[in-house]
DNA sequence: CTGAAAGCGCTAACAC
DNA sequence: GTGTTAGCGCTTTCAG
């Protein structure tokens, strides 16, 4: 038995194709006998309407991409889950992408999805400015944790966040402080390295930067090695991975947290509360970020020429154990 | 600027519509100058053909659906990664669609697929049999992680390695077991928990089965509390994030591991090696089962009508830090 | 309220 | 080798 399309259902209830297709786009317009026995029909014919024959007419197929640098990283499943259901909810699917951390293969996918997606989400993308604005031509695009002008992006600030991160780390008394930066492709890094260093400047503290480490447990490992290498007691880890690894290598090396050293992560992924001892991070608003990207998206996709807008969503910062007041034993280290 | 489509790439290089279309499908039927100057003109006017149009007379979309049942829990993210790269390489993408761990969910969102993939992957489902079924009749579909008369699958065998497991506890002398379970809709849980008491039966050890327990950290701790309550020093956990929830319930009652009691997990997701102490753990072949639920999803596709295959891929224990030997201490427990 | 008819962009016979 | 033609399943005027 071949598929049920418009025209067997049509058939089967004695009315023509084009008040089958009303039913399921403009039910107000079919009286309400006729569209009951088309819906019953439908149902037991198990009628799906096929996307492709609908999209080639409409122009639209229904789906959105989102295109994330690496979906092993623990920041990502919680965005992708927020997307796609609102994604869901407009009525949309979604497509994802894996970019397995390369900037070409970024680039390469995106220029592949005109014509097979509405418009696309790209999270935290790595590739160049040119490159990008290059691959979204004629393809609505919003992007998430990047701006770039003439693209719409959804961003989480956490300069505040990591402000308030500071002002605890401080009244528990630390005053020398590393910094673990991450990748240098990544934009989200550049800001909130400028981000501590301004609160450090305008603290007064000392500030050992170090890095760029790779943002995963075994770049944490090399960046909690470099931490143990200053005389520093508090460390601001580029995000929750990175702050898992340096807890890992300090725990190797028998110097406790909070006890000896005090760190703080970035994003608030699950991780950061399942790791012992509990991270002390900037948490990110993940639901909200991926809700407006999709609003955002829609409405480009709506109104393709209207113009681009940077929505700004503040990070909080959230204290765990992993923070601690600084103890007589190490100030003398 | 509308989009370019093959009939104005067409006009622009003066043949017919067709020959643009053989340029992108048969090229070997296009004489070489003719083929190269389409392909410039395409170029030039950023052509990317419709996926609607093409799937609508091919009757396939070039897009196959992966349906998890939580994609924030761990296991997730590799098996999406490797079936995504086995989909790009085989031309197709993938869209992903996570159920929100709702059984319901599951089988309204499989339905709603028929007409918009070319098939699906249903990953551990915790849906009946018969909805599924029904669900999935005139869909290429395969399971991963469950079986089903009728259904293709992949999954994993662990039945060995927890075999090793238990060998490797007993060796370092323990003789007193729990098994913390997983959630009673998981068909994994059911076979781990089979595996296990056939162990320990056939070993002639004690048992203590606990739970079910949810698959998740939190899941753990209660899974940790329960472990506690009992004179047993070594426990199987259902998974690796419950085996980390319950490390951590230890941990926060001074309970050390593997000095006072054992544990192993199951799956080696990220967070197995990232956690302390590093999970002893049956590691599955994750890339392999992605991989080869693609494979077996495309021929599927090509040969509706064939037999489901139903594909076993085992998995091996891995030594780390959480098993240890019993001391004396816990012995007199 | 409903039907007839055109056409979305592409592929696949079938001619030449 | 290349052009002509006929749809794929659906939406959308336009008539009635």
């Amino acid at each position: 038995m071949a598929r049920a399309t418009i025209y067997s259902i049509a058939e089967r209830c004695g009315v023509s194709a084009a008040t089958v297709s009303r039913v399921f786009n403009r039910p107000e317009l079919v009286r309400e006998s006729v569209r009951e026995r088309v819906l019953r029909v439908a149902a037991e014919l198990d009628y799906q309407p096929s996307s492709a024959a609908r999209g080639l007419v409409t122009g639209r197929v229904g789906l959105v991409a989102l295109l994330v640098p690496d979906i092993t990283n623990p920041f990502f499943p919680l965005l992708v889950r927020s997307v796609q259901r609102t994604a869901e909810r407009a009525g949309t699917s979604l497509m994802l992408i894996d970019a397995e951390e390369s900037a070409a293969a970024e680039i390469r996918l995106v220029t592949k999805l005109r014509g097979r997606v509405d418009g696309v989400i790209v999270a935290s993308p790595r590739a160049s400015a040119a490159a990008l604005r290059e691959a979204a031509r004629g393809l609505p695009c919003v992007l998430v944790n990047r701006t770039l002008r003439e693209l719409s992006s959804v961003i989480c600030d956490n300069t505040a966040a990591l402000f308030d991160a500071g002002e605890h780390l401080y009244e528990l008394g630390h005053r020398d402080f590393a910094l673990l930066s991450g990748p240098n492709a990544s934009w989200a890094a550049g800001r909130r390295s400028k981000a501590v260093r301004r609160w450090a400047r305008g603290r007064g503290v000392r500030l050992a930067e170090l890095g760029p480490f790779r943002s995963s447990f075994k770049g944490g490992r090399q960046a909690g090695a470099a931490f143990l290498a200053t005389d520093t007691t508090a460390a601001f880890a580029f995000d929750d991975l990175m702050a898992c690894g340096v807890i890992a290598e300090l725990a190797e090396n028998g110097v406790s947290v909070p006890g000896e050293r005090s760190i703080v992560g970035c994003d608030d992924v699950l991780l950061a509360q399942t790791v012992t001892p509990s991270l002390s991070t900037v948490t990110a608003p993940l639901d909200d970020l991926g809700r407006t990207a999709v609003e955002v998206l829609i409405r480009q996709i709506e109104a393709p020429d209207a113009e681009p807008v940077a929505k700004v969503l503040p990070g909080v910062f959230t204290r765990r154990a992993s923070t601690g007041p600084l103890t007589g034993a190490q100030a003398s280290a």
